[in-house]
DNA sequence: TTGAAAGCGCTACCAA
DNA sequence: TTGGTAGCGCTTTCAA
């Protein structure tokens, strides 16, 4: 910077001012010092700047599994958004792993970031805590925010559940099966509690089948329970609580001989990528991903620039649901 | 750390030293600052620690796409091997956008980035050959070095294509199809290269269908094209050039009442996760990327910690078959 | 509108 | 083995 000076003919205070405040500087001057910058191929130093200044510029995004194309999905909206308040964004990938979005945290921490969007693993957020503890501002995404604390922008899980299993009881569908699991992931809950509602208000039984994983793998083991069955006393309605899973049992069924969606419809849950372009594209709740990042990445913003006057709150997104190919009996009908 | 020192009672050279070189410290004072530490919550300034010290311990990792499970495994490869060398990576998603490439790339280059992993778009590399001019050590992945410039890690395509299409021959296809493109991709021209030269050996024809991308999408059309055709017309082994594109193409097929593998032998490509679970799985060439990955790694340690004897090279990793249902006629049969 | 100078928090060197 | 000290490259007052 020294040397743009020197060639501009000016101080480092104009440099830096050309370069943060460009309308404090006299446009003559201002040209003279962006030519010395082209010609000398400057670029600031992030590291002296962040130090100087006390605040970075950069900002994290922590995701829990960014080979699920939904968390990538929000990355993007993170990014669009950050761009449009000159941040830049850097991806960490956790991975499903506690010890790895820790790690990624500390590190965000470590490089001065201006603040950080998070898609947690779903567990203890002991880290988050501590780094809001220590001034720096973390949003949830895909999970709400904590109450006093912080930010979050979700998506009504339940709601979802209940559009799906809305969805097949519209379209003359009794024999409901929900299929999902483990448990013990919040999302699932919420989904099934959803599809519940539904069926109970119409005076429908839901059957449970759980599962170990939301994968592929388990939702052909799951098709092939079904095809042992007596075909009599197959559902004709499935909800899945994930594209994965939903696969599994269309490919499996499929197979089988059974007709989709004539014999049994299937819903499936994410709007994943690799959902949309099949044979037999599944019909699924899709959640507005890249709109989730630029609404956290908007809280962040806000919480960054007015800290005096920020509230947090905990954005909820209606899901959406997409009809396609596996549950539409006749085209043109159905919601 | 100022804080630190004092309440060790100790200097702010030792405390730094304790971070950074505890070996150097008596282990009596070291337990005192390192108490101080801990009860101070001190966390170190990455800003002013690259400042003062000339060089970042950040490793970036730019990926073309990070939708692709390959690319993700790649990330994962330089994690693990940058977790070994004290290094922490962060990635940027240029999203096949050689603008948002060129983004992240800067964005690097301010934050003072010891390094860079770079699976490039494949297109011009300007900014990449900029940021070596200024010193910043950039090794390819997916991608060969730049002689006399750089290091990369690549796989060996030609030989990944002929894999392929010799495991069809050995399997007794003689009307083989390879599919894929656009053939301004250099990957698939050499795939098809590899198969071509296989074929040509065998004293096989191989017919070249070119399709507008490498998608699930486009391989339905392909399979539908192929549907069309009277059956004897049809071939009896595809290359697909893409895992996507094979398992559109076998969609289409089984749907239409083909038989696979007995009809038709296909084989994908890239060993993508959403591949290996479905119900007939796919037979696929697979890229080592967590090798790949940690390669990369390797290199650009070597690069930033050996400058003087540092020697540039282009490491090429074989492909590896991987036999599936989609070419394995009878179990225990193929190669 | 511009210049001068005081740090930001840390590392690295040399002296003790 | 430790302490003292001079910057790293920039932002940010405050004066001019």
């Amino acid at each position: 910077m020294a040397d743009v000076a020197r060639l501009a003919g000016v101080s480092l205070g104009t440099v830096s001012n050309v370069v943060n405040a460009p309308d404090r500087v006299k446009p003559a001057t201002r040209r003279k010092v962006e030519d010395a910058i082209a010609s000398l191929g400057f670029t600031p130093n992030t590291s002296a700047r962040t130090l100087a200044a006390g605040r970075g510029t950069l900002v994290g995004f922590v995701a829990v599994d960014l080979g699920n194309s939904y968390f990538l999905d929000i990355a993007r909206g993170v990014e669009r958004e950050a761009d449009l308040g000159q941040q830049s964004v850097l991806l960490g990938n956790s991975d499903v792993d506690l010890d790895k979005q820790t790690g990624y945290l500390k590190l965000f921490e470590q490089a001065q970031a201006a603040g950080i969007v998070l898609a947690p693993f779903d567990g203890p957020m002991d880290e988050a805590r501590r780094l809001r503890q220590r001034g720096l501002r973390v949003v949830n995404v895909n999970w709400p925010g904590e109450p006093d604390e912080s930010c979050g922008v979700v998506v009504d899980e339940v709601r979802g559940g209940r559009l799906a299993a809305q969805h097949l009881l519209d379209q003359g569908r009794r024999e409901l099966v929900f299929v999902g699991g483990p448990l013990d992931l919040t999302a699932v809950r919420h989904r099934f509690e959803g599809a519940s509602a539904a069926a109970r208000e119409a005076g429908v039984p839901l059957q449970l089948v759980t599962t170990a994983a939301l994968t592929v793998r388990a939702g052909l083991a799951v098709g092939s329970d079904l095809l042992a069955q007596d075909a009599a006393a197959r559902p004709d309605g499935i909800v899945a609580a994930s594209d994965a899973l939903a696969s599994g049992i269309v490919q499996s069924l499929l197979l089988g001989g059974v007709r989709i969606p004539d014999d049994v419809s299937i819903t499936g849950y994410d709007d994943n990528h690799f959902a949309q372009g099949t044979t037999l594209p599944l019909t699924t709740v899709g959640q507005p991903g890249v709109e989730m990042g630029g609404q956290a990445m908007r809280l962040l913003r806000d919480e960054l620039d007015n800290p005096a006057t920020h509230r947090h709150e905990t954005v909820v997104l209606p899901p959406r649901l997409i009809v396609r190919g596996s549950s539409l009996q006749r085209p043109g009908e159905g919601s």
